[in-house]
DNA sequence: CATTGCTGACTGAACGGGCGGTCAGTTACC
DNA sequence: GGTAACTGACCGCCCGTTCAGTCAGCAATG
């Protein structure tokens, strides 16, 4: 195999391996022989399994994050933002997908606050970050008259398990587009079609930074 | 241990461990201890740590499928069927701990077409039941003009989404009651307070056989 | 240019623990 | 005495991890 950069090689067929199998049912010497390279020198790169499992995280909350930095500062409303945040979590499943299944399935070993190194405790605060801008735009929206919540963290809750839990269901050769999914989803939460805010946040999501672009 | 229906307390005991530590990290070793009988014992029974897995998510489906009859057959109209379906999902995650974070956790396992024999068979018809009954809740509703959706299975995924994926942050000694929660997303979802229906509903799924009663 | 020595990616064999599963035999109950 | 629950020792595989060593590139040296 090629010198450089077999890191990023190495990260990418693992992450796929995991979304399709899961944490525990994924050998290394399977991710060595499909890179063709030995078991040895994923060890070398990283140490260790959930080395390789925690990097995959980082990565992928860096991209949602940055992602969501950029809708922020290009979007106004809170609506706008929420629908394009709900845009962007479905579009990673087709989009960013063996990272998103990976860290939707293993999500939980990062959740709890069972110790695990100084790697966990930084995958926490990308979560929790990322939970509270969500929370943030609720509130604001709540506080804007522009949609109703009785508690706007549980609604931000509400939109992460709408979206998050597509990865077990979702599949980007189905019948239905992320695009109309998003559609459907808006209209249960807010009530009414949002074709403009909708279009208008998924322009935005799609020149975002930190996109994997579709495989 | 007490000689008659160890099978259950195996199933329990082992639903519990599986809950916490997820399915790959429990031993069938650690269960036997915990229940003070030998691994021997355990796989007499069940024949297979797979098998033993299967048989909670059989009880798991039938329990929820008993409670979705009975909500069925003591509630009317859509909107209260509906928020009836929410409360019990919410609710099982904490009167049904142990097999529903076990279901919820290992889900994947019985969604793929994948070949898995006529037990996996068996719990995919289950979900497949589970999944239309919420369907034709929302068709239903849909229809009457109760409520709103562009396209009702695109709800019920969502209405899945919202509740199921709870497990990753709901714990039974939070601050929010499942009420609360269920009221919460009720809101969000039908766009106002509906504390009448939601009254009916949990009194209603209280009531509902295959219920686990808080432990 | 040739030599030397360093670095870091890479290897492959071996280790060792954990764990699911087997089985021949024992115990307890009807 | 037949049946079923139960045991505990054992097997064998899988898989993460270790490690001593090879090899390619490269910079400094003369």
């Amino acid at each position: 195999m090629v010198r450089p950069s077999s890191r990023d090689a190495i990260l990418r067929v693992f992450a796929e391996h995991v979304a399709e199998r899961g944490y525990a049912e994924t050998a290394l010497a399977d991710v060595a022989v499909a890179l063709g390279l030995s078991k040895g020198t994923i060890l070398h790169h990283f140490g260790s399994k959930e080395a390789l499992l925690g990097e995959v995280h980082v990565a992928y909350f860096g991209r949602r994050l940055a992602e969501a930095d950029y809708v922020r500062a290009h979007l106004e409303s809170p609506v706008e933002r929420l629908v394009a945040m709900i845009y962007a979590l479905l579009a990673a499943h087709r989009d960013d997908r063996a990272a998103s299944l990976t860290c939707l399935r293993e999500l939980v070993r990062y959740s709890g606050d069972e110790l695990g190194g100084t790697l966990a405790e930084h995958i926490r605060g990308q979560r929790t970050r990322y939970t509270d801008l969500v929370v943030d735009i609720v509130r604001a929206g709540a506080a804007a008259g522009e949609l109703h919540t009785a508690d706007p963290r549980m609604t931000a809750l509400h939109v992460f398990g709408m979206c998050n839990y597509a990865w077990t269901w979702y599949r980007p050769d189905g019948p239905e587009s992320v695009e109309h999914i998003a559609g459907v989803f808006v209209r249960d939460l807010l009530g009414e079609e949002r074709d403009t805010e909708l279009a208008r946040a998924i322009a935005v999501v799609r020149r975002a930074p930190g996109r994997v672009p579709a495989g």
